[in-house]
RNA sequence: GGCUAGAUAGCUCAGCCGGUUAGAGCACAGCACUCAUAAUGCUGGGGUCGGCGGUUCAAGUCCGCCUCUAGCUACCA
């Protein structure tokens, strides 16, 4: 039976490139939707821009551009990395078209009619200068509680207190720097409690990861509050119908937008968007998304859904972060890769190949582990399974070309037939990691079945030649198998190897033994990942970041201090202390303490925790990626707030007058000091 | 502080409803082979399954506490 599914997988914002995280949530949903497509079923992948919204309408201002043009430039960009990844929507809108505003007020309009829009009179921040109403996220100024500077609006990172913007002692618009002033203003309100019972089903009934439905059930049984749908003008987005200068708040038009990127392209084909959505479609409708707005997709979205009598999303796959070299990604260290960055240095199916061997249905962080990451690649896809076919295939052009009639090992082709299914169900769970497993584990059967076979030595024995023909011919039907598993995955590779073979491989039914015709001359279908690309990269991420950090620096007075000599030393007892140069990968205030910066040093490949007593002269902000020097053997010191391994230098009488070294340009984190 | 997930060989990970000497791939060592993009095959070394306690005839697998890591959250969406 042919399925008819709809998939999406979350709209990007657009205000800032694509990076491996998105590439990880697209990935796995290409690879989900190519898979579904092969083995015959309807189905479609379709995303959006997300381009709504304060922060966008502020970056354009800054940009000096107008908002849709900023989210123009952004789309063809995201457009454009998708496409070298290799990601094949069905269709790729933003929420800001007119098929969204059209949908977004229908829905409005639904959810109002039905008595689940509230509207009440709250109090909130407001820039006098700017004449803007300021997030949270906005405000800065004194901790009310530990006095604390530059802290949010909505907590203190310091002392850990909660409290309204409007608490804060001397607070500034992040925007404008002028006082905020409060101001009433009438809000738009979902009433999410209404739907508490609906959603306590409905997060049961099979659409979520147990664990995300765990997770739910800590804010249905807390109590849902009614949710904030509206924004005061100046906002980019839509205008709320029949209201003037209030706007829809970004998020409730965001999930819209998989509907408006559905409409936008069946708008053009004469179909309907309703076929999918309506509420007795037999249609099925998956929504890839991260862990970190599964309350969005999995609470509110469903909430309106059933409210505007339109269907309810049949799964919510989520999955976890990216991490690289098992932390998070690191301006930094250069692990906050971009995707196009990656681009400028390594094939896109490396990464593909990498992330399927690593995803489940599960919601855990998936590592990029580079080193692994160059030998798993290298190891699988080079070593084993383009190895098949390199190995086989030059026996196969003695032959003419043609491929035997015989199955040379009928239990070895049983095996990699019977496989499919198996593979197929791992691939219709997510449980991609599995069934990258039996894909190798195949290709390791065909590599011992031709070292067994010894296919070489039978070219050299007269009257063996069409038993050598047999036995390539075994190897090429097992990597036409392979390939054809691993189609979704690497739709460029297998592309090629389609040229080679002669054919396009299908995985509608079982795979038929091919032979008896001819195949085409063997060419290299990857390289394999260098060390020397994987270390480019890294590099080149974090040139990226330090091109967005101008360092200010002053120019240093000299002091003379009348501290006498010490006695003389040995260079012996010098040599003991061993310097380094150190990149202060991060800084930050230490709660509790009145003296202490905790700061992350990188040596060039190990990263230290060293706390310095220089907060009175040092704003952590401005030490953040620059180097100085540290007295890296230091026993290391357990102090009260953790342990410090090692110690920077500074000069200097103390309190403000405190100077950090910092060696001259074009030293190198980890260099010795001599 | 609350919650969620994780902690198994050097690395990345499997280990379902508890059951014989804990697995795979990669890496490493030795051997073989030389068709293949120094690819492949065989053999081998290597783990007190984060720690402590408990339940059980039996625990990596269940329960409790603790440590560490990541994330969410702290009356708010």
């Amino acid at each position: 039976m042919t399925r008819k599914i709809l998939v999406t997988s979350a709209l990007p914002y657009a205000n800032s490139d694509l990076h491996l995280g998105h590439i990880l949530e697209q990935t796995q949903t290409d690879i989900w939707v190519r898979f579904q497509q092969l083995r015959g079923h309807d189905c479609t992948y379709f995303c959006a821009d997300d381009a709504h919204g304060t922060a966008i309408m502020l970056k354009a201002e800054e940009k000096g551009i107008s908002a849709e043009e900023h989210i123009a430039n952004i789309k063809r960009d995201h457009e454009q990395v998708s496409r070298d990844f290799h990601i094949k929507f069905t269709n790729f809108h933003t929420t800001h078209s007119e098929e969204n505003r059209e949908l977004s007020y229908l829905i409005y309009e639904r959810l109002k009619t039905n008595g689940h829009i509230a509207t009440r009179s709250i109090t909130q921040a407001y820039d006098p200068e700017k004449e803007l109403f300021l997030a949270d996220r906005y405000i800065k100024g004194t901790c009310p509680k530990c006095k604390s500077e530059d802290q949010y609006g909505d907590n203190c990172e310091k002392c850990g207190a909660t409290y309204s913007p409007m608490d804060l002692i001397n607070p500034k618009s992040a925007i404008s720097g002028a006082t905020p002033i409060a101001k009433e203003s009438e809000h738009f309100f979902f009433t999410l409690p209404a739907f508490s019972d609906f959603l306590k089903t409905w997060t049961r009934a099979g659409h979520l990861q147990d664990e995300v439905a765990n997770k739910m059930a800590e804010w249905l049984d807390g109590g849902l509050q009614e949710w904030d749908i509206s924004r005061d003008a100046p906002y980019f987005g839509f205008e709320i119908p029949n209201q003037s200068n209030k706007f829809f708040y970004v998020w409730l038009d965001a999930p819209i937008g998989y509907i408006a990127s559905l409409k936008h392209y069946a708008d053009a084909r004469g179909e309907d968007w309703l076929d999918y959505w309506k509420p007795d479609s037999t249609t099925e409708v998956y929504h890839f998304i991260g862990k970190d707005i599964v309350n969005f997709h999995a609470l509110f979205w469903p909430a309106m859904l059933h409210s505007a009598k339109l269907r309810t999303p049949t799964k919510i796959c989520v999955h976890g972060f990216v991490t690289v070299n098992g932390t998070k990604m690191s301006k930094s260290r250069g692990t906050f890769i971009n995707g196009k960055t990656y681009l400028e240095y390594l094939n896109p199916e490396y990464l593909r190949y990498y992330f399927a061997a690593k995803l489940t249905s599960n919601v855990d962080d998936i590592d990029l582990n580079l080193e692994d990451f160059i030998q798993r690649v290298n190891s699988d896809l080079v070593g084993k399974v383009v190895n098949i076919a390199s190995r086989t295939a030059k026996f196969i052009q003695n032959a003419g070309g043609v491929l035997s009639t015989e199955i040379a090992n009928a239990d070895l082709w049983k095996q990699a037939v019977d496989a499919g299914e198996t593979i197929a169900a791992h691939y219709e769970a997510r449980d991609f990691s599995k069934a990258m497993r039996d894909i190798m584990a195949l290709a390791d059967a065909a590599n011992e079945y031709i070292a067994a076979e010894e296919p070489w030595k039978l070219a050299k024995q007269a009257g063996a030649e069409a038993k050598t023909q047999a036995v390539c011919t075994m190897g090429i039907n097992v990597f036409r198998a392979l390939l054809t598993y691993l189609k979704p995955v690497l739709p460029a590779m297998t592309a090629e190897a389609e040229k080679f073979l002669g054919e396009t491989l299908d995985w509608a039914a079982p795979i038929q033994f091919r032979s008896g015709d001819k195949i085409n001359e063997f060419k290299p279908l990857m390289t394999r990942v260098e060390k020397e690309k994987v270390d480019a990269m890294v590099e080149a991420s974090k040139e990226v970041i330090a091109n967005l950090k101008p360092k200010t620096g002053d120019s240093p007075k000299a002091t003379p201090v009348n501290e006498p000599i010490a006695p003389e030393i040995e260079f012996d007892d010098f040599a003991k202390v061993d310097l380094r140069i150190a990149l202060i990968a991060n800084a930050e205030h230490v709660e509790g303490s009145d003296k202490l910066l905790r700061l992350t040093l990188d040596l060039g490949g190990e990263t230290r925790n060293v706390f310095s007593g220089i907060k009175s002269a040092y704003d952590p902000k401005d030490l953040i990626g620059k180097l100085t020097i540290v007295v890296a053997n230091l026993k290391p010191r357990k102090m009260k707030f953790g342990m410090s391994e090692g110690m920077v230098l500074a000069a200097g009488p103390g309190d403000k007058e405190i100077y950090l070294l910092e060696p001259h340009a074009g030293a190198k984190p980890g260099q010795r000091v001599m």
